[in-house]
Order: C-alpha cells, then structure tokens, then sequence
DNA sequence: CGCCAGGCCGTGT
DNA sequence: ACACGGCATGGC
C-alpha cells in the first residue's frame, strides 16, 4: 500500500529538519515525572514561564512523584503559577499522581508497562489531559512510540502546503495518522525515536519561523520544500 | 502596550 | 462534528 503524499511530504519535512537543525535531545528534562509535569504546564504557556515553575518545583522538593504526592493542592498552585492556568494544571496533576497510585503503585514504571491504547484511554479520561498531552506523556515519559503534533505542526504544514487538500485545521488524530504513515516504511523498532525527532524539529522550527504571525523568512523548509516539491511558500 | 505561548474544556450551533 | 470563549501568567 502505497503512502499518501501529504506523508511523504512529512518524512521530507523530517529529514530536512534534520539535516538544518541536527538531533534535538528531548524532552528537555530529566526524569518522566519531569517530562509528565512539563507536559501539563506548558499547555497554551511559553516553555520559558515553565522552566519557572519546574524550578520553584525543584526548589520545594516537589519535582518527584513523592513530592507532588505530599504538597497540598494550594502549595502545588502557589509553585506553578508562573506558567498560568494554576486552578486547573493544579488538580490536574494531583489527578494524574492519583492514577499513578489507583492503577499502577505509584510507579511510572509500571504505568509504562500497560499496553498503548488502554494506557492512552485512561490518559484521555484525566482531567487537563487531551490529545496532545496524552501522546507526550507516552512517547517522551513513557516511551512509546506514538506520534506528537501540535499547533506548530498544523500551521507549518498550512503554510508549505504539506497536506490535501492543504486544511488549516486538520484534526489531531488526522495529523498524527499521517505521521504514522510518515514513518510507516521504517522498522518498528525506530519509531519512538522517529516519532521524538520530528515532533522536537517541528517545535525547533516552529518557534524560530512558524509562530501565529507569519514570520516564515529563513526557514529551512522554505527553499528545499520549493525547489523539491515546487511548492507555493504560504 | 498588545500579542502570544509546545492545550483543554464546556457550551452552543 | 466544528466554532468559540474562558482559563492566567510572563516574555518579548
């Protein structure tokens, strides 16, 4: 079965990507829990407003699953409210550390045991948790290989008119599967770290020229996705 | 100063 | 199934 072209053009994006930008080594933390708590803070928030909260997490011994466990939910709100939309990431992850304990002992672990689709079942239904924040807790905390778009990912594939017909507003799981199919002809066992690569470039990328207000000049996929795909830029 | 950032959720068509 | 507003802060 032969790929779609919108995820021929995505694997093309990849590559280029990777030859401009070289690896990118995420997720940008140290320990799952990290990746977990980083993952609902910078929901909609610069990453720059989260690195405060991290810190001010790490500072009160919070930056752990015991340590979320044991602060109260005003404390844990007073420590994230640099990163905003502290009355819902609050309990948001006070619910999430609460599965961890119901489900699987407290353990991250165990919780990357379970098989894929249930494991991202039971992540949809927390509350704070959507699409997105599912799949990076899965691929970047707990290692599976599911594919991570976002917003960045929509709007460049807009712009260099990656997708047909080119939609501004591809739905999530339309995005991811044609990442998927982007990779589909790589052996299994390279998708996760596929899968990390491309979603990272694609923020590296969209934050340097792909924000909101259009600012695509000196964009590596400019003139490679033009002269390959002889493209319309915008 | 105004716009924006690595979404999600409830409500209304 | 989509569209839209609210959620909150800090950086640029």
């Amino acid at each position: 079965m032969k790929p779609a072209a919108p995820a021929q053009r995505l694997r093309r994006m990849h590559d280029q990507l990777a030859a401009a930008y070289g690896p990118q080594h995420w997720w940008p933390a140290k320990t799952p829990i990290e990746v977990v708590i980083g993952a609902y803070l910078t929901q909609n928030t610069a990453w720059k407003s989260v690195e405060r909260s991290i810190a001010n997490l790490h500072r009160a011994g919070a930056l752990s699953v015991a340590g979320l466990r044991a602060i109260s939910l005003d404390e844990l709100r007073r420590l994230i409210q640099p990163s905003g939309f502290y009355t819902r990431k609050a309990p948001a992850l006070k619910a999430f550390i609460a599965l961890l304990d119901a489900e699987f002992s407290g353990s991250l672990r165990r919780m990357a045991a379970a098989p894929t689709p249930q494991l991202r079942q039971r992540l949809l239904a927390l509350p704070g948790v959507g699409p997105e924040t599912a799949d990076a807790i899965l691929l970047y905390a707990l290692g599976h290989p599911v594919p991570v778009t976002d917003e960045y990912l929509r709007r460049i594939a807009h712009r260099h008119a990656l997708l047909t017909p080119n939609s501004k507003t591809i739905p999530y799981e339309s995005l991811t599967d044609l990442t998927r199919q982007a990779f589909a002809a790589d052996p299994i066992s390279t998708h996760a770290q596929l899968f990390n690569e491309f979603h990272a470039l694609t923020v590296a990328v969209g934050k340097a020229h792909c924000g909101r207000t259009a600012r695509c000049e000196n964009c590596p996929l400019a003139h490679d996705l033009k002269t390959a795909l002889h493209l319309p830029i915008h």
